[in-house]
DNA sequence: ACTAATTGCTAAATCGGTTTAGCAATGGAG
DNA sequence: CTCCATTGCTAAACCGATTTAGCAATTAGT
């Protein structure tokens, strides 16, 4: 039961590794190869199990049927449902996924890009660090089949589909003043992304439009190395000055368990004390006590219009699609509904 | 800046393609290359940005440095952990990881691999569905490399790494019974995982070991499919029968996390009421309240040794290496303690 | 009966590397 | 001056597919 090659099957056969080829990437019909000679060719095939070599194949037509996705970090749960959402759909289509963390290390995501090339991926779906543009500039000027996801870089013209953050985080200020929270705070990352500052943004721009008051002491931010330590500080800050904060908001869900974490050391209740609003949820957020409302991410969604986007701008030249996703909204008990 | 090929470079510099070859893999010396020529084409290499074709080198080769690695579930904290650490590991030496999630689908399994091996894989790391012995045989029939992880087909000699489920469990019960309960009942799963079995062994050898009696009410099994729903079934008979359970072992992070919904949907309160410890984590279970009493397993670890012995196998044939890991225990709250 | 069209298939180039056997030129020893 | 070693490099086969131009034999058309 050795690997059997199209050499092998034609000169078993007594025809050309041309019609042997042909024959079995279905194009007989269209070279008039006798249906007999189609079938002898099939049948020896599937009993000796040939399988065609990927390599030779991907060698003569330039393609892998291969597209790479890049991730900050597989174990991250937001990440990692989306690459299973993009595995499945890219599948579905005959491609298969191939995944890289780059632990938000540029270097890193370069080398893995590069890595990827090298392969002779066909596309490229990647969640950036965004401190890249210029491999990122590289591959438009290369011409080659990519999509950003989750993150983008608004100074270059590439497809993207990204959630729009601001917009979140609108709807999470909204539901606390809805439930009469008034003196709202927000603690966020330290960071260069983009989407980071939109939920910023949205922060601030949703306490405008309550005409809420955003005291210095109201936006906190904490590095990403030192998140732990620094979140009881921030905590300090928000329910210490005057005046005391009556809810907050987390930029990220591992933002949010630290923060419980710390009001919980504190003996602050959640929502009596303070009401909380996470943005993106985690698998437990359900169970822990109170249970934590979210902004919900399309994950699905993202990685499903991510596909589509690559496969189009493979298949034909398409122009650039830059899509905006909204965020969904669970409300528990953690806000005080 | 085209893509620029070895033959580019040999007619570029008036030299041979072997030449060029030979120098840009670092065998230059070994065949007497003039230090000069040798700059000269890595100069004129890293100039152009070379970039070798790896379907090209992979043909001629008949090598891929790609290993695969298959499980059933990437958005699966677990097995998202280990794929993160196996890429890390199998990086370090120069291996590009390949992983797909078969959906605890056995058909599906075997397309993995059988894709994978068409793409010339190296080597193969595997959680299998374990409904898979067929394909698993047939890999060893062909001498292919692989490691089997978490799941092992006891009847077929190969290289695994998996955990002491057993074990494991015999440490929740013993820290149960350590807070004083007796009473301790056990949720497991329907499943023809070796792994499930072992733990339900676990739970019984342990009860025997503490001359603890098991009432037929004390072990329930859901099915995957429709556990949430059983789960409320489950806790029903452990906590009504006579004698009610004042202890419980989960087999697996979600049957906790379906376990506690239950609990608290009868208004038990853990610990007093009911003290529980679960086989494996979930990211919040610290955050919860009380905070999870965990068996934990040693993620990377499993990693590690999967990379360390699919090498060794790869290069040399070693024998076969059979690795059962021991694994670690946290006590917080939800147990008593 | 002669040309044209169709049928059925193949030869050979190509993709971009790796690798082995060996050639040509130079230097040194005897 | 001849012979052998060494240095420096190359020709060519090979890996396993894809693909195009075109040949030979048969059938159809007039």
């Amino acid at each position: 039961m050795r690997k059997i090659s199209i050499q092998d099957i034609a000169e078993e056969l007594k025809l050309s590794k041309a019609t042997v080829s042909l024959v079995l990437n279905g194009r007989g019909d269209e070279k008039r190869i006798r249906k007999e000679t189609q079938e002898k060719i099939k049948n020896y095939a599937k009993l000796h199990n040939y399988r065609p070599n990927q390599f030779a194949r991907g060698l003569s037509r330039g393609k892998s049927e291969m597209v790479g996705l890049i991730i900050p970090n597989i174990s991250d749960n937001f990440y990692a449902r989306i690459a299973s959402r993009i595995e499945q759909k890219a599948r579905l289509s005959g491609y298969t996924v191939v995944y890289s963390s780059s632990g938000e290390n540029p270097d890193r995501e370069k080398e893995l890009i590069q890595t990827m090339l090298d392969r002779q991926i066909d596309g490229l779906i990647i969640a950036s660090t965004q401190k890249n543009q210029e491999e990122i500039k590289r591959l438009k000027k290369m011409n080659f089949p990519f999509v950003l996801i989750d993150r983008h870089y608004p100074e270059i013209e590439t497809n993207f589909v990204i959630v729009d953050n601001a917009g979140g985080v609108v709807s999470a200020v909204d539901q606390l003043v809805k439930q009469g929270r008034t003196r709202i705070g927000y603690v966020s990352l330290q960071s260069d992304l983009e989407a980071i500052h939109q939920r910023t943004e949205g922060y601030l721009q949703a306490m405008k439009k309550h005409g809420l008051p955003v005291e210095s002491s109201f936006v906190q931010e904490v590095s990403p190395e030192s998140y732990e330590v620094e979140m009881n500080q921030a905590i300090a800050h928000l329910v210490e000055a005057e005046p005391k904060v009556d809810g907050i908001v987390f930029a990220t869900h591992y933002l949010t368990a630290a923060g419980l974490r710390s009001l919980k050391k504190r003996g602050l209740s959640v929502p009596a004390d303070v009401a909380v609003v996470s943005y993106d949820q985690m698998n437990a957020f359900d169970l822990i006590e109170p249970p934590m409302t979210c902004v919900i991410q399309p994950v699905d969604e993202i990685g499903d219009r991510a596909v589509n986007i690559l496969l189009d701008t493979m298949r034909k030249n398409e122009t650039t699609k830059q899509l905006v996703l909204k965020t969904d909204f669970v409300v528990r008990k953690s806000c005080g509904g």
